[in-house]
DNA sequence: GCTGGACTTCACTGATCTGTGAACTTAGTG
DNA sequence: CACTAAGTTCACAGATCAGTGAAGTCCAGC
């Protein structure tokens, strides 16, 4: 739905520019680089997005939609309660490269909190939150917010450790210590 | 051991830089920013650090000596085998700002694996995991590697869900998610 | 009194950065 | 045919980027 309206070069100069700012930083690819890399031409890039930083939240923005929409799939193909608790540690698997989370990255660069990316960063760290919180709770845990935090703090953990501290088996990990602190909350808290 | 030998220039020139480069990030920043804030001329700068990525490298190595010392610290105040592994949980609190980990901040910049930070970010990673495995060695769990790993992962995650995802609580609530691993590792893998 | 180290001054280089102005082409649509 | 949207070409602005060369100042220690 906000792909759509894009103008063919409008398109290229996005997926170009979502690879180059995942891959070298945001801040290390200039627009002169992401037109020449799209077959266009300055101009256009600007005819199409108005500034650099727009182009930066444009592609926070695609970036959020896809991961929001894998991870929706992943929920609708989960069965029971508890691995649609833990459905977006299966997504991460196929997600994320070796570059680590576009969105931490992106916080690392986006220094000035009024910036557009901003809000999108946060946004996608509440929804992500939000939506633990709501298949805990279906999945009737008590304090499923305070069980929440922990599975993103182990969500985030995840993709850090795989990356930046270049862990293989840290999503796999992380996703095993999420199962077992469900599985303690709904056994009981006494466990 | 290693800040010593510094000339006054230079020690000004590292202070600076790493408040900055934390900050703002390592790109935003430039040699003449750094060295207008420091009082200093850029030719001092380059006499004393050669370039700008040697300086980035020093600001790495001293933060992380820093970190080092600190966890270093809280691992002798604390007593029983747990509160040795959960020390660098503790130490978080007070070392963490709002702008995230600056290990993770500054591999999301330096896209060059062959970067003189690059080492220096990994090492930092491979020895807070290997603290985890061998405290948890000596307060006796099964398979201590594994659980150093998430240990690792909600400590990383800690960070990022602190600054990232502005969650006030992320710390404390990472710090009980791996004491009950922990508990659940020393009380046997039956529960 | 001389030497060497720390640092300054200042003028550069050449590249790269984001962003703009104006005129032109091209293709599709009413 | 006329209009419009998409894109091109190209020259340009003004700033900032990392990094250098050469000469000079200041001061502590031998």
């Amino acid at each position: 739905m906000t792909g759509d309206t894009l103008t063919p070069g409008a398109r290229r100069i996005l997926e170009v520019a979502s690879e180059l700012f995942y891959a070298r930083g945001i801040h290390a690819v200039g627009v002169d680089t992401i037109a020449a890399a799209s077959g266009v031409t300055k101009r256009t890039l600007y005819d199409r997005f108005g500034s650099k930083d727009a182009l930066v939240a444009a592609y926070l923005r695609a970036r959020d939609e896809r991961w929001r929409d894998r991870v929706s799939d992943a929920l609708e193909a989960a069965g029971d309660p508890v691995s649609r608790v833990l459905a977006p540690f299966d997504v991460l698997g196929s997600w994320v490269a070796d570059r680590g989370c576009a969105f931490v990255n992106a916080f690392a660069e986006l220094d000035d909190p009024g910036h557009p990316g901003r809000a999108l960063i946060d946004d996608e760290k509440r929804w992500l939150r939000a939506l633990f919180a709501t298949e805990l709770e279906r999945a009737g845990v008590d304090d499923p917010d305070g069980l929440a935090l922990q599975l993103l703090v182990l969500h985030e953990g995840a993709l850090v450790a795989q990356a930046v501290a270049a862990e293989p088996g840290a999503i796999r990990s992380a996703r095993a210590a999420a199962a077992q602190l469900v599985a303690a909350a709904r056994g009981g808290p006494g466990v």
